[in-house]
DNA sequence: ACCTGAACACCGTTCAAGT
DNA sequence: ACCTGAACACCGTTCAAGT
């Protein structure tokens, strides 16, 4: 009766418990995460939790945080273009891994790293000298394509995998029959390879844009 | 005891259910929606509902459909960017109204109505022929722009309007220690008028820029 | 066919008691 | 200072009984 749970025995504290939900969320779902299972997975009573987290809200906001924690800002004073890029590409594979976040990531407060980020992109922006009202639009205009565009990729994931699975061809028929454009992009969505780097090519339409707009041509 | 409440004693239906949700949840918040609420306010036991909405994520279908009546999908045959502008404002101002629904949108199934729009959108960037990779990437540009930009808009007037009130200058003076470019993108936000059409300008930004990638020209 | 109260299996969290 | 079981006030939904 020992050593079957490897971490069990180890003193609580408020990193061990973010972490150990953030798991549980990645495997499970947010929807299944419960006080209760978390503390299960602990070894320890539910109210120690609320020892170190002050109640569920709060440890979401600290969960989110962990994931920004995987992120990497955009670096400052190279091409503001590229760094963009480069940043909007992990934080995209990083929300990938945790499909639970997009979701939740509007819903709550930031927490500091998320700040931390945040600040960034809007240091890049500003420093990239496109003007005042650029950067303003041009902030929400990014953040939104990062999280906003991984959300909807996420979904369309889960309601392929989900409900295509067994129907696959009689369920195309029949969403055609109403929705004819909507069946050929379903169809599009299938034949894609992944490869295609549609989140990309979007964000590009929007620093380009940016670009465009701003007062240094 | 008569005539207090108004519709108390019509027979229940979905739509009057669905309505009824809709109205609670833009008072209270989703949130706080609850079988048991709507029970009341229909003044009926909460197993009547049962009979006439399968259960409660599938009741969140229907009522997301609803707000999705309010919407105009964009016209067909004319200026394509026209179109899509017009319908997507009209959504924008929808979604403005129903605060909860941006957050549920990716989260369920879409109903019928949300269907219908989709496809139309779908038909409209077809009908640019602006080439099938941009008819793809355009779709979720657009679609995301339109719920994940409300989305983002509502979160940031919900923290603004709960979190600044009371402390105003100090918040944001510890804030612009830490992170001062959000500092004074949230006092941006502050002073922003409500007449800046931000919304529209990023959406121009997505058309203009699915225009010059197209292969017309 | 529609309605409904009681009951069940859960929640998050308060409280009082332990070390 | 940290831990914890019992209990409370809720949930969504099943079931069996009513009309």
């Amino acid at each position: 009766m020992a050593a079957t749970q490897s971490t069990t025995r180890q003193p609580l504290d408020k990193q061990r418990i973010l972490e150990a939900a953030v798991a549980f969320a990645d495997e499970h779902g947010v929807e299944a995460l419960t006080m209760r299972k978390i503390a299960e997975k602990l070894g320890c009573g539910v109210m120690s939790l609320y020892n170190h987290v002050v109640n569920k809200d709060e440890m979401l906001v600290g969960m989110v945080d962990i994931v920004v924690g995987e992120t990497e800002p955009p670096a400052i004073g190279g091409d503001w273009k590229a760094a963009m890029r480069a940043s909007a590409a992990i934080a995209h594979a990083v929300l990938l891994r945790h499909p639970w976040v997009p979701a939740e990531w509007s819903r709550r407060m930031p927490g500091p790293k998320r700040m931390r980020y945040m600040d960034s992109i809007l240091q890049v922006l500003t420093e990239a000298e496109l003007g005042p009202e650029i950067v303003y639009s041009g902030y929400h205009a990014v953040t939104m394509h990062i999280v906003g565009f991984t959300l909807q990729e996420i979904a369309y994931k889960q309601v392929l995998d989900t409900d295509l699975e067994q129907l696959a061809s009689q369920f195309l028929a029949d969403l055609g029959d109403d929705y004819p454009h909507m069946a050929d992009h379903v169809r599009a969505h299938l034949d894609d390879d992944g490869n295609s780097d549609e989140f990309g090519f979007v964000l590009d339409l929007i620093l380009d844009g940016l670009e465009r707009a701003g007062p240094k041509r």
